[in-house]
DNA sequence: ATAAGTCTGTTGTAATTCCAACGAAAAGAG
DNA sequence: CTCTTTTCGTTGGAATTACAACAGACTTAT
């Protein structure tokens, strides 16, 4: 396990925790190492589970099938990252998706109700963890319904300017980079790359943007 | 104060919590009732805040101004519903919204960082409070998510197949009831109505489900 | 029972988006 | 520097959606 505390330093759930505490606070947890050979099954859909799991080594892919049996990934987990937290922490019965190792993993599985129930030893870092998991929580949230914020715009051009106006409000000013590439942006807005780079054009035709690469500015 | 109390057990932050044990929690949450008048600015953008809110009479809304100055309101708060606890837990540093007093109103504010540091008096209510509050995060989360994964889909036919395949698992059969008439469900999706309304025929002409009213069937 | 209002499905046209393809510019590799 | 790859903007035709308008079924109020 010891060979694996750089890598924790840097987990979100455990910042501003000293590395000398990290062992006393996962045996606090009860945290439990498991490791998966390539293709096997993390998280079982349809289980429930009051774990969720730290990747330490290997990865592992979030998948869905829907009714119809078809599988899509909802996303991919590398060594640092959490996943399934959201399903523990809010208690549900079936989970909706599969977790599946894509090489030999090992992962830590740490069980949410013992996040919120005060250790006897009454371990000072403990509240610094509930802080960051309602910080890591939180957060997502945030960036979630901002996401919704744009997507549920009917048109292209509606979209962009909500994302664009929502970079300029973040940065502070009316010129601001955004961090990604046309693909990613299309993507990330649900929309076509091209008919996207036609509207962009469109919008500095009009006078409403200039742009050039990443960087933009409204007018 | 008192009188709240009836509604204060109904609030899904307090789930589990005895009438009883309400008084003292609050004093160790150090909670506390601010009233607003109609039109008043209860949390102001653009500042942070380490508070959530609780509505105990009135209403609140949560309303966004863009970059041109074009209002929208992202939800309405009544009686005994939270609101701003993602912002306060994530230690948002600048407010992305506003929350307005539309009538005369009474909140009660909760600081979040006082949720994860255990009381003095070791409360046992506590550790249910915390598990409460990610237990909000989480599901609230959970929904999002799943909606993202709807809308996310290209065409209406797409949308509408994501999300009647996702009800039929929720409901554990091809045959369920949905908690949306047409206009609600087509806001939900992000498409209009009416081409919405002449997928779903054309989809039951395909021979891929059936509908009457709120009920469908996948086949 | 009548009338007013709401919900739903249908249709035709206009607007928008999707898709595939292509060329130019920029970035990276050898 | 040259070649390759990636990124970006543009375009035209096909597909999809938006919009407006309307009719029938159903609900509610009087």
């Amino acid at each position: 396990m010891k060979k694996y505390f750089e890598l924790l330093k840097t987990v979100s759930l455990f910042k501003g925790i000293e590395e000398s505490n990290l062992q006393p606070l996962l045996s606090c947890l009860s945290a439990k190492t498991v490791c998966y050979e390539k293709g096997q099954t993390v998280l079982l859909g349809g289980e429930s589970t009051k774990l969720f799991g730290i990747v330490l080594s290997g990865q592992v892919q979030i998948v869905q099938y829907d009714y119809y049996g078809n599988r899509s990934i909802l996303a991919s987990i590398d060594p640092g990252n959490l996943f399934a937290e959201s399903f523990a922490c809010a208690e549900i019965k079936k989970l909706p998706v599969n977790v599946i190792a894509t090489t030999e993993s090992e992962i830590l599985f740490i069980d949410c109700r013992r996040l919120a129930v005060p250790c006897t030893k009454a371990c000072g870092f403990h509240s610094k963890l509930i802080q960051n998991m309602l910080n890591i929580v939180s957060m997502k949230n945030i960036y979630l319904t901002q996401k919704i914020e744009f997507t549920s715009k009917r048109t292209t051009r509606e979209k962009l300017l909500a994302y664009l106006s929502a970079e300029a409000q973040k940065a502070g000013t009316n010129r601001f980079d955004i961090p990604f590439n046309r693909q990613e942006l299309a993507d990330y807005l649900s929309v076509e790359r091209s008919a996207m780079s036609a509207e962009l054009s469109k919008l500095r035709d009009d006078g409403v943007l200039n742009f050039h690469k990443n960087q933009f500015k409204l007018l």
